[in-house]
DNA sequence: GTGGGCATGTAAGGTGTTACATGATTCT
DNA sequence: AGAATCATGTAACACCTTACATGCCCAC
């Protein structure tokens, strides 16, 4: 009497990990090592993999056929160039038209000060202090990286979708950047 | 007294799930069912807890003394009273202490768009616009909260912290809301 | 008398990281 | 010589969600 257990089981979507494989692949072929490099130089501030996940998901999109791949050997060693299939790029097309899943993403740092009356208000402080910080730093890099890409996107060497992450990323620091600011003035004020 | 040495025998010092209890359980006594309910209206946009989660970990912490527990007979109904020991407010104030740990939060969102050179303009566009629908609901009911709070915490009902992460969302709505028509500007531009 | 809120909990499954194993090549 | 980078991969484990199980009470 209960379909729900086989209705989410032919439904399951699965990883994300598949796609975000797909799509660096969508650019250009690529090693699993050049993936990986590729991602923590482009999409770090919202999309990582680990080793655990991409191997193991590049042998079976391999399997699936949404790859082909090219055993290389250089010397001893054993190097594999994956390269997206039609089959592949219609999958990823068709993740792509998806509305995206709204995760709420976890956040320790605003759970801690929520929580900040349990301790002295200058511990809050501080751990809104490093955060400016941080952010201060990650908005320097992501300049510099606009800067570069608003060049490229001009000369269309770039998609255009590349600079938009980059300066979703500059708004939002620069938002907790004002933020921390007001913070430590209302946290002196109010406490 | 160093109870360091104790308390990483007592508990893992892994999930973030027992610290968002106590924390809660800090304001003050509560049922499980209480519990989660505060975190929807309260941490939702940071912090929420799943009841696979919630119950078992409120089990483990009886067991290892950093909470006790009231049970109370509601009809032939369980309900069970939580309130935080001595032992568990050095626990939660300890990790207060230390500095929080950045994930780099996923977001399938951003994945989407920078792989939207696969896909027609348009559907980029859509999802943008979607999005900036959702940040623009988020930042009324965000208004409305704050403006509540902002006069607790000036009769000193709420501590301030409370006010502070709501105003994070207000700031970092604001910015995505910014950034969602300068996109579609540069998307219609460079397209 | 039915649907929704109250209330606690478990089982199964999937997602994901960390640490390790292996070994070549290249830089200092 | 030793460290870092290139390069693929696995095993163990931790974490978390979903769906389910159970049943009371209250309002309409």
């Amino acid at each position: 009497m209960n379909y729900r257990h086989t209705w989410s089981k032919i439904m399951t979507k699965g990883s994300k990990t598949q796609y975000a494989i797909l799509g660096a692949l969508s650019i250009q072929p690529m090693s699993g090592y050049e993936i990986k490099k590729m991602m923590e130089e482009t999409t770090n501030h919202f999309w990582t993999e680990s080793n655990g996940q991409l191997y193991p998901t590049l042998n079976k999109l391999e399997k699936n056929k949404l790859v082909t791949v090219d055993k290389q050997m250089v010397g001893a060693k054993l190097r594999k160039i994956y390269t997206i299939s039609i089959m592949g790029k219609n999958f990823l097309k068709k993740w792509l038209l998806d509305d995206p899943e709204y995760y709420p993403a976890r956040n320790e740092f605003m759970l801690k000060l929520f929580y900040g009356q349990n301790v002295p208000p200058n511990i809050s402080i501080n751990h809104i202090k490093k955060h400016g910080e941080k952010c201060q730093k990650a908005l320097k890099i992501y300049i510099e990286i606009e800067k570069q890409l608003e060049e490229m996107v001009k000369q269309k060497k770039r998609p255009v979708y590349f600079l938009l992450t980059v300066k979703a990323g500059i708004n939002i620091v620069r938002a907790e950047i004002d933020w921390c600011k007001e913070s430590i003035e209302l946290i002196t004020k109010y406490h």
